[in-house]
DNA sequence: CCCTTTAAGCTTTTT
DNA sequence: GCTTAAAGGG
C-alpha cells in the first residue's frame, strides 16, 4: 500500500490545479452536489477526488468507492481514467458501473435473499418483449383501445414499474408480475431493467444484513449526469445510502437537463440537497470554450434562470478567442455552400474533421443530407453517427478491430496488448498460474493472427470478409463472449451487431482497398460527425456547426421550453473555439416551405446582442 | 381502389 | 409543426 498523507498535505495529481470550489469539493466531509456546468472537468473533479481519498485514507483500506454512471462509456471512462492515473491497485478500489449493471449486481449476487414469490430463475431473460406481451395477454389484459406497439410497450413498463411489491392485490399488473419473475410456459423468467432496480431495493429494504455490507464496502459513492437521475434511480439510491455513513458526491448541471421528457426527476437536485442534507458546491471554471463563447453561456444562464456568478475561462485563450455566427438563408443548396465554406477555412486552419461536428435538434439525417453531399463535392465525408456510436461501443466490435489490427500490423502496442488481456481473460488463462498453458494459448494466438493476416491481404468480396470474421469469432469462442456478456446471449442482438459491423467496414473497405484506413475510417478519424443534440451530450469539438435554428425543428418548444432552452445550451457548449448556427427558410427535402423562429425568437435575441455573433444573411 | 382524415412520432439508456 | 402511416369514407 502507498504511503497515507494527511488531508492537508494533499496536492492534486497530474499537475493539474483545482479551482477553489473545485478543491472544496474534493474536500467535502459530507454530502456533496456539485454543480458543474459545460467545461467545468467533472471528471477529472472525480479522479482528483478518488486519489485524495485512497491517499488520505479517509476511504479507509479496503473500503471501496462506487461511481455510479448512465451510460457503460461513462462508467468505462471514469474507471479507465483511474486506472491510468493511479494504477491498478486504486483501480480495484473503483467501482465504476451504470445504474443497471449496479442493480442487476446486487440481484444476481443476492437473489436468494428474495421471497420464493418475487425470486426470478438463475437465468433470466431481460426485455424480451414477446414474452412481457404474452405475461400480460395471460392474465388477462387486452389491448381494447388499440394502442400501437410502442405505446403498448410504454403501458406495460409503466403497469410493472407501479405494482408494489410485495403484492397487494390481485391486478392485472401483479399477475403480469408474477409470471415474468418466474416465468410460465415455456417462457425463462423475463426482467424488465425497471424490475431489476425494484427486486434490487426489495432485497435492500428488507434485509438489513445485505444492506449494512453494501454500505460497509462503499464508504464513498459518486453519482455521474445528476440532472438525468429517475425516481427509480433515486430511490435505489436513498434505499442504498440514505441515512448511513457513506458519503454522496453527486455531479450534474441542472442547465443540461434534457432528459425530463424521458423520466428524469424535475426536482432532483433540491430533493437531494434536502433529503442529504447536502452541500452545494458550483464550479464556476469553463476550461473548453473561448472567452466569446463563454459569453454567450453566460447571456444563456439568465434564460436558464441561474446565476452565472464569476463565471471563468482558461487562460490558454486569448480575450478575443472564439467565433459565433448565424447564417441565414433562403435556400437550403446555398445554406450547404455557405456552410462548406466555412468548414473549408477551418480545415485550412488545421483543425481535423472528428473536431468538427455538424449538431442538429433531431433527425439529423433529413436536415443534412444536401449538406453531406456538398461536402462530398469537396473530399469531404460526414456521417450521421448513430449507427457508428452504437457499434463502436460494443465490445465484440472493439474486440474484431483490435484482431485486425494486429493482424495487419504486429507492431500495435495498444491493440496488441488490449488483444492479449481479453484472449487471457475468455481463454482463462493467467501467466503465473500456468506458465505452459499460457505460452500454448499465446502460440495458438499468434498463429491465428498470421493467418487472418495472410488473409486478410486476399479477400476480395463480401462473403469472404463475412467467412473471415466468422472465423475469428469461432477462434474466440463465441459461447464464452456470451457467457462474459450476457446481453449477446439473448435475441437476434449478437448477430445483428456482427452483420453491421460487416457492413459497414466492407463498405469502407470498397472505397479505401486497404485495411489499416478502412478501420480508422470506420472509427471515424476521417469524417465529420453529424448528431443530435442528445447524443452529443458530454462531447466537445473546435467547431460546432448547429444546422436548423428553427421552429420546426424546435416544434417541442411550446409544450417544454425549458427543456429546450436546455437543449440549445448543451448544443451552443458542445463547441470549444467556433460556433455556427444556421436558419434556413426554405428545405425542399423536408417541404418546409416557410421555416419562421417566431417561438424561438428568444434565441436569435441572444445571437444579436452586441457583442456575440455575426449574423449573415443571403439570398 | 383512391382520396381524405386522423393520429403518432420526433429527442434515449440500460445486461 | 410537419411527415408518415393507418384508418375511414365514397
Amino acid at each position: 500500500m502507498q504511503k497515507i498523507i494527511s488531508s492537508s498535505q494533499w496536492i492534486p495529481s497530474g499537475s493539474v490545479i483545482l479551482e477553489e470550489n473545485a478543491a472544496a469539493a474534493v474536500k467535502a466531509k459530507g454530502n456533496v452536489l456539485v454543480n458543474a456546468g459545460p467545461g467545468a472537468g467533472k471528471t477529472e473533479l472525480l479522479a482528483q477526488k478518488t486519489g485524495f481519498l485512497f491517499q488520505t485514507n479517509i476511504c479507509v483500506f479496503p473500503k471501496k468507492i462506487l461511481a455510479i454512471s448512465f451510460k457503460t462509456d461513462a462508467a468505462k471512462n471514469l474507471k479507465e481514467r483511474i486506472e491510468s492515473r493511479y494504477g491498478k491497485e486504486y483501480a480495484a478500489r473503483f467501482s465504476s458501473l451504470t445504474y443497471d449493471a449496479f442493480a442487476k449486481r446486487i440481484l444476481d449476487q443476492f437473489r436468494n435473499a428474495l421471497p420464493e414469490e418475487i425470486r426470478p430463475d438463475k437465468n433470466y431473460v431481460i426485455e424480451d418483449k414477446k414474452i412481457i406481451n404474452e405475461a400480460f395477454q395471460k392474465s388477462g389484459y387486452r389491448n381494447s383501445s388499440g394502442l400501437t406497439p410502442s405505446k403498448l410497450a410504454s403501458y406495460y413498463d409503466n403497469a410493472i414499474a407501479t405494482t408494489s411489491l410485495p403484492f397487494k392485490e390481485q391486478t392485472i399488473s401483479s399477475r403480469a408480475w408474477k409470471l415474468l419473475v418466474k416465468g410460465f410456459d415455456d417462457n425463462l423468467s423475463c426482467l424488465t431493467f425497471k424490475m431489476i432496480s425494484m427486486l434490487a431495493i426489495y432485497i435492500l429494504k428488507n434485509n438489513p444484513y445485505i444492506l449494512k455490507g453494501l454500505r460497509i464496502t462503499y464508504s464513498h459513492v459518486f453519482l455521474d449526469e445528476f440532472q438525468d437521475t429517475t425516481n427509480l434511480q433515486y430511490e435505489l439510491v436513498k434505499t442504498c445510502f440514505l441515512n448511513s455513513d457513506s458519503k454522496i458526491t453527486a455531479v450534474g448541471d441542472n442547465k443540461q437537463r434534457i432528459m425530463v421528457w424521458a423520466g428524469a426527476r424535475k426536482t432532483i437536485f433540491e430533493d437531494f440537497q434536502r433529503e442529504f442534507s447536502a452541500e452545494k458546491i458550483s464550479l464556476l471554471m469553463n476550461h473548453r470554450s473561448a472567452p466569446r463563447l463563454v459569453n454567450l453561456q453566460k447571456l444563456m444562464y439568465n434564460s436558464l434562470q441561474e446565476e452565472s456568478g464569476d463565471l471563468q475561462i482558461s487562460t490558454k485563450w486569448n480575450e478575443d478567442d472564439g467565433d459565433i455566427k448565424l447564417y441565414i438563408s433562403t435556400d437550403e443548396n446555398k445554406e450547404a455552400k455557405y456552410i462548406v465554406a466555412d468548414i473549408i477555412e477551418r480545415i485550412a486552419e488545421g483543425v481535423s474533421l472528428n473536431d468538427i461536428c455538424i449538431l442538429c435538434k433531431q433527425m439529423p439525417g433529413n436536415y443534412t443530407d444536401i449538406l453531406i453531399t456538398e461536402l462530398a463535392e469537396h473530399d469531404i465525408k460526414a456521417r450521421v453517427e448513430t449507427d457508428y456510436q452504437d457499434l463502436l461501443k460494443e465490445f465484440i466490435v472493439v474486440l474484431v478491430l483490435n484482431i485486425l489490427i494486429v493482424s495487419i500490423e504486429r507492431r500495435s502496442p495498444a491493440e496488441w496488448e488490449y488483444v492479449n488481456s481479453v484472449i487471457e481473460e475468455i481463454k482463462g488463462i493467467e501467466l503465473f498460474e500456468r506458465l505452459d498453458k499460457y505460452y500454448q494459448e499465446h502460440t495458438k494466438l499468434v498463429n491465428f493472427l498470421d493467418g487472418v493476416s495472410k488473409r486478410i491481404s486476399l479477400l476480395t468480396s463480401k462473403t469472404d470478409f463475412q467467412d473471415m470474421v466468422d472465423d475469428i469469432l469461432y477462434y474466440l469462442d463465441i459461447e464464452k463472449i456470451k457467457a462474459l456478456y450476457p446481453a449477446y446471449a439473448q435475441g437476434n442482438f449478437f448477430k445483428a451487431t456482427i452483420e453491421k459491423m460487416i457492413d459497414l467496414l466492407w463498405t469502407e473497405f470498397e472505397e479505401h482497398k486497404d485495411w489499416r484506413l478502412s478501420i480508422e475510417s470506420f472509427q471515424g478519424l476521417y469524417s465529420i460527425p453529424i448528431m443530435t443534440i442528445h447524443k452529443s451530450k458530454g462531447l466537445e469539438y473546435s467547431a460546432v456547426y448547429f444546422v436548423g435554428l428553427e421552429d420546426g425543428a424546435f416544434w417541442s418548444f411550446k409544450n417544454q421550453p425549458e427543456e429546450d432552452r436546455c437543449a440549445f445550451f448543451v448544443a451552443l457548449s458542445r463547441a470549444k473555439e467556433y460556433l455556427i448556427f444556421s436558419f434556413c427558410e426554405h428545405r425542399h427535402k423536408l417541404r418546409f416551405p416557410n421555416q419562421k423562429h417566431t417561438d424561438i425568437n428568444e434565441f436569435f435575441e441572444l445571437l444579436k446582442s452586441p457583442n456575440i455573433a455575426t449574423v449573415i444573411e443571403y439570398i
